[in-house]
DNA sequence: CAAATGACGGGGT
DNA sequence: AACCCCGCCATTT
């Protein structure tokens, strides 16, 4: 195979594990830049996932707007097109924003993994869903 | 090659 | 809660 540049190559093994989780994100739920590094086996490269995310082209099919900043937070500063785009695709699948943030208590994706359910101290009183 | 830059996160003030 | 600062890391300037 004719060798590629390492620059013009698209997608690495980083950006397709990280892309895969992102799809695994059920519609109505969201989950956070640190924890979807976590989960793609890339600790502690929250910035990564955000880095990834931007260079998706429109149309992509990856759920992007399902990833948050840490605490519920959207990461676009408020006013922005991208913010207002984001809220709106959210809310449009049933999670509210309410000033730029997400009750990740309510709408944060936890699969039944016992990292998550340290992050978020799930108890028993666990009643939707 | 040094410095700046982000769709980040966490801790301290 | 708002801010600032620093750690982190791939890219860009």
């Amino acid at each position: 195979m004719t060798p590629r540049s390492a620059s013009q190559r698209p997608a690495d093994e980083a950006t397709e594990a990280i892309l895969a989780v992102v799809r695994q994100i059920p519609r109505g739920r969201v989950s956070t830049y640190g924890i979807v590094a976590e989960r793609a086996g890339l600790p502690r490269r929250a910035r990564l996932v955000g880095r990834v995310l931007s260079k998706l082209p429109p149309r992509s099919g990856v759920p992007w707007h399902r990833v948050v900043a840490a605490g519920g937070r959207v990461a676009f500063p408020p006013g922005t097109p991208a913010h207002r785009t984001q809220c709106l695709r959210l809310a449009r699948e049933g999670v509210p924003t309410l000033r730029g943030r997400v009750e990740l208590g309510r709408h944060g994706w936890r699969s039944h993994g016992d990292l998550d359910r340290l992050l978020w101290r799930i108890g028993d009183q666990d009643t939707a869903d």
